[in-house]
DNA sequence: CGCATTCTTGACACCAGTCAACGTTAGTGG
DNA sequence: CCACTAACGTTGACTGGTGTCAAGAATGCG
């Protein structure tokens, strides 16, 4: 595992300038790392946590639990992620923390994080945009599970979790991971399991995308693309990728 | 009309403390006024703004554009909300600004904004603090338009429509403004007219809420609240609403 | 190997979308 | 002031897509 550091020095990268007192900033941040078992919480809605998370391995997601049991998951999250950032300026957490498999997080106080944003303005900004494109990504999601038919909506999905993934340059060409059950993936897209299992079967055939045993394959991304109505320019890289 | 620095302090105070400081750095800024006819965009998709909007009196509304024409309403503002602050710090918007009735608008430049958040660090964290909540509305919006069914989904926009309202203390106990059409609600809720319509009749014979003409009436809150599974917990503020 | 979870398939019912028509309201201009 | 129009709200009929239920196949883990 590369250093937590840079690790979220990459990512701030991928829509922020790096500069060298942001890097002195995340060096001056002692987190404490620890590993997740699949499906753990590591904040529960109604905490008030006084450490952010930090993605470093594996994929977190963040979900709401609806009065009947029931869970909507909003978002998922790979190395380099902030999935709780918010909490530094919002106390009680309005939502819960959960890894998706076997998953290692950084944990970094608030009272250093808040520290270096006062001191280093690049810093600042940078999670503030940070936080702010997760917002659009939310803007994208409610599009998405509000005016998409389900095959749409998820080969929207899989082409974002393709794109991001590719973003972070952890996966070769063409592969990425993707460890959701499709019940999940239903929860995350408010589509039934049935449904989402007839429509990822339909988009096999397509030849467009594969998706088996966590892994995503996607054949052909610009196919991909349409089926989804995809582009990227929500998600707000400083250089978009060509794929 | 209040004055821009009275709208925007009252509205930052529902949420943050708002210090001399913070009403001192708002004094600085010198934004222009301007006046929306009913469906006039402010902000377009793919702009680059050096202004933003503060709204002053009226309802603007966020949507994205579906590459079927088709619109998605993504969230709807009230005199106070600041609904494209994010320029601030991603360029180019993902999303339009539009008015839905009559509206009143203040345009602050960026660079001033920029200045006050770099001089004063409780004015950024209010400012920050508000994009944040935005982001939990737009999450609660995932899960209404996900994981509810037509009547609940309507109700909790409704509470929500109320509740923020109430909390502008814009108007007297049980009637706010809602000057959507049914097809604009239906076009943020991801249902069609048909079933809006029927659904609005629907929550009329409960007794518990009416919207007619513009004007949304709360006979019986606790009722809507249950029909809706609403709980504002998500809206952050400082002092929860008795009701 | 056995158990649990996940994936897959079929049958069926019904909710919600679409289409179409009509009623109502508000705004405009003669 | 009324006639006209457009936008909006309302209703009914119909249909098709999705959800639910249920059972079997495949996969993975201890």
């Amino acid at each position: 595992m590369q250093h937590v550091v840079d690790i979220i020095a990459r990512k701030l990268g991928e829509h922020s300038s790096v500069t060298d007192t942001v890097v002195t900033a995340l060096g001056r941040l002692t987190p404490q790392v620890r590993a997740l078992a699949p499906r753990e919480d590591i904040v529960r809605q109604g905490d008030k946590p006084s450490v952010s998370v930090v993605v470093l391995e594996g994929m977190l997601s963040r979900y709401h639990t609806l009065s009947n049991g029931r869970r909507q998951y909003l978002s998922f999250h790979i190395a380099g992620d902030l999935p709780d950032l918010q909490a530094l300026f919002v106390e009680k957490m309005d939502h819960a923390v959960c890894a998706i498999d076997e998953a290692q997080v950084a944990l970094v106080p608030h009272a250093q994080l808040h520290e270096q944003i006062d001191k280093v303005p690049d810093f600042a900004s940078a999670l503030w945009r940070e936080t702010l494109i997760d917002a659009a990504i939310f803007r994208e999601a409610i599009t998405n599970n509000s005016a998409r038919d389900p095959r749409a909506r998820i080969a929207h999905f899989l082409c974002e979790c393709y794109y991001r993934a590719r973003a972070g340059k952890q996966e070769r060409q063409g592969v990425c991971r993707l460890p959701l059950s499709q019940t999940q993936l239903g929860e995350a897209l408010g589509i039934s399991v049935v449904t989402v299992n007839r429509m990822v079967q339909q988009l096999r055939r397509t030849k467009a995308v594969d998706w088996v045993g966590h892994k995503l394959h996607v054949l052909n991304w610009q196919q991909l693309c349409e089926l989804g109505e995809f582009d990227p320019a929500y998600l707000h890289l400083k250089r978009p990728l060509r794929m």
